[in-house]
DNA sequence: GCGTTTGACATTAACCATAATGTAAATATA
DNA sequence: TATATTTACATTATGGTTAATGTCAAACGC
């Protein structure tokens, strides 16, 4: 259906080739055919099939992108910039989005991009990634191939360049920072009992002396409307209300001022409250929300830069790690 | 590098084509060889490769998606539900970022998309669409080379399916809302004064004999940040506060609310405060917003149920059109 | 026992593009 | 003038896959 080099050329009854070479202005071309080649071609409205350059060439500019919590604004945001700066130098992005838990879709999804010859992968890490995981193999595979892997978050392994953001430390500070205001009963919200944010926890509380007052409650509070719940249930149960509550996100703290607010509880007075992530709604809650997180455009173009530079074979050495840094946001919910 | 159908024949002594036959379960293959075959592919870890295929089978499974406000978190939302509906279906989606006001980049984002020979395209309308522009082309291209399109939002075309939005009756039901709560000084803030919203604005205030209270303020509140400064502004140059201000959409609204508690002014009781979109922060907002939008949801799904009936060729006749059915919620901000 | 079917492969063509050679005529050089 | 070079093409190979034929021997029917 579609216009093919062949077309024109049988048009004009010269070689594909000819025809070829005049469209890219390569040399060996007369100018009187190059002119004609380029008026068929656009009167035929010819648009090259890239797919089978891309079978010559060995490069489809296409870089995939596999993300986790893909229903987050912050992650959304982030995706959409790394959009933007893969565009700015030529390249698309294709996106997929993974199960938290790795699941065997998540396997095939990956398997799907990199069957679609992506140039290279960038990857939302929140598993442990371990060798022996399916993921590894495919990580592995991407070495051997010489495709440039990127991962970002929390990854432990060097299989590949990786930007990290250290949760623990982030909530090291976190708590640091509500112990300095004179919070002593602060709680945690969080599901995961291995995550990485609740060693930071810990590990401030015990270093402040304060090992006894360490309370975790293990609910998800990633999502407003989950830890909203999360916090009613809470209320209910508990008799005595914390000094601060730190939720797993700043979705879940809105969530959770939203409960507070309905129980006529005030913030910070009565409970502060504090979350991650420094989503741009939190300077816009009622009160503004303290947080901790990092510039999301410095670090999307921080994973991109890793790519691009292996891409265009500018860095070529054995996996490089970056760390972002973390900022303390405090306003008014503490 | 990469293993091939060839490499797998080559160590096996077989041809490719029994490798190929054998790998996809197709007749004419004997047991023993079967076996042997997807042994020796799991071995070298053999990975097809889909642009090879798809220049084979005029089929990529891509659908290219092309969007403007790409960093409105409600946008965001649709564009990842309908990247899960996709992948549901087996298809996977390329996104590209249109600028919100016709540009030639725009042109080359979804020329590129073309190239990439996508199965589909869907788009988000925000343009008039009429036949001159390279746009009204590009459809045109596409609907001879058999490439379903389907529009989403404001279209005024029929060079292709639509899925709809009525901005003008949105803010037709959010004008007579307001006037029900017995309000009369209501603003309307919003840049374009080409706007739909404005024409529902505008036919809602003459219709109830209010035509001498409409008062258009031509100011970005799409942005939390640039509404607030425009809200700030507002309240600085004008003497009279109006009894109810909408927003272009519930981002502005949420910059409004911040700039009104800044300033000591009650909502609603001294103004009321309305966006559009219902975003999921609505409803936690302080007070939660008043504000009138459509299932992101229903609305993505009944994209991609037009774009996979086409694929599909369950649907083959004349473009059709569906309209997205809009609810108004009431909070407490009005 | 001989023609016919069929099972299990191989061969060839096609998809659309790029790149490496081949080639004939025109021009330049000795 | 004879040879070397250049110009402007065409031809062929290549990329990895699928699909349409080709082929040959074993199994089958009568």
């Amino acid at each position: 259906m579609a216009v093919t080099l062949k077309d024109i050329a049988e048009l004009l009854g010269v070689s594909v080739n000819t025809v070829s070479r005049a469209l890219k202005d390569k040399s060996d071309i007369s100018e009187k055919t190059r002119f004609r080649v380029k008026e068929a071609a656009s009167a035929l409205g010819y648009r090259p099939n890239l797919n089978a350059r891309s079978l010559v060439l060995k490069k489809t500019h296409t870089v995939g992108l596999a993300v986790t919590e893909s229903d987050n604004p912050v992650r959304m945001e982030f995706c959409e910039k790394l959009r933007s700066f893969a565009a700015r130098d030529g390249y698309r992005i294709l996106t997929v989005s993974l199960d938290y838990n790795w699941s065997s879709s998540n396997f095939l999804a990956i398997e799907d991009l990199l069957a679609r010859r992506v140039d290279g992968l960038i990857l939302g890490a929140t598993w442990g990634l371990t060798g022996e995981q399916p993921l590894g193999e495919q990580l592995k595979e991407c070495r051997k191939n010489g495709i440039p892997v990127v991962l970002f978050g929390q990854a432990q392994t060097e299989l590949a360049d990786c930007v990290e953001i250290d949760k623990a430390d982030s909530a090291a500070q976190l708590t640091r920072h509500l112990l300095e205001c004179g919070y002593r009963k602060i709680t945690f919200f969080e599901n995961n009992p291995d995550a990485q944010v609740l060693q930071g926890y810990r590990q401030a509380m015990e270093a402040a002396g304060f090992a006894d007052k360490l309370r975790i409650v293990p609910a998800y509070s990633v999502r407003m409307e989950a830890a909203f719940a999360a916090m009613e249930n809470f209320l209910q149960e508990e008799k005595e209300l914390p000094e601060a509550v730190i939720a797993a996100n700043d979705l879940g703290a809105i969530g959770f001022l939203a409960a507070l607010r309905k129980h006529h509880i005030s913030v910070p007075q009565q409970c502060a409250v504090a979350g991650f992530d420094n989503i741009s709604f939190g300077q816009y809650t009622e009160p503004p929300l303290t947080t901790i997180g990092y510039d999301n455009g410095h670090f999307s173009e921080t994973v991109w830069n890793m790519m691009i530079r292996r891409l265009r074979k500018e860095e070529t050495g054995p996996a490089k790690r970056e760390r972002i840094l973390q900022k303390l946001i405090v306003r008014q919910s503490t």
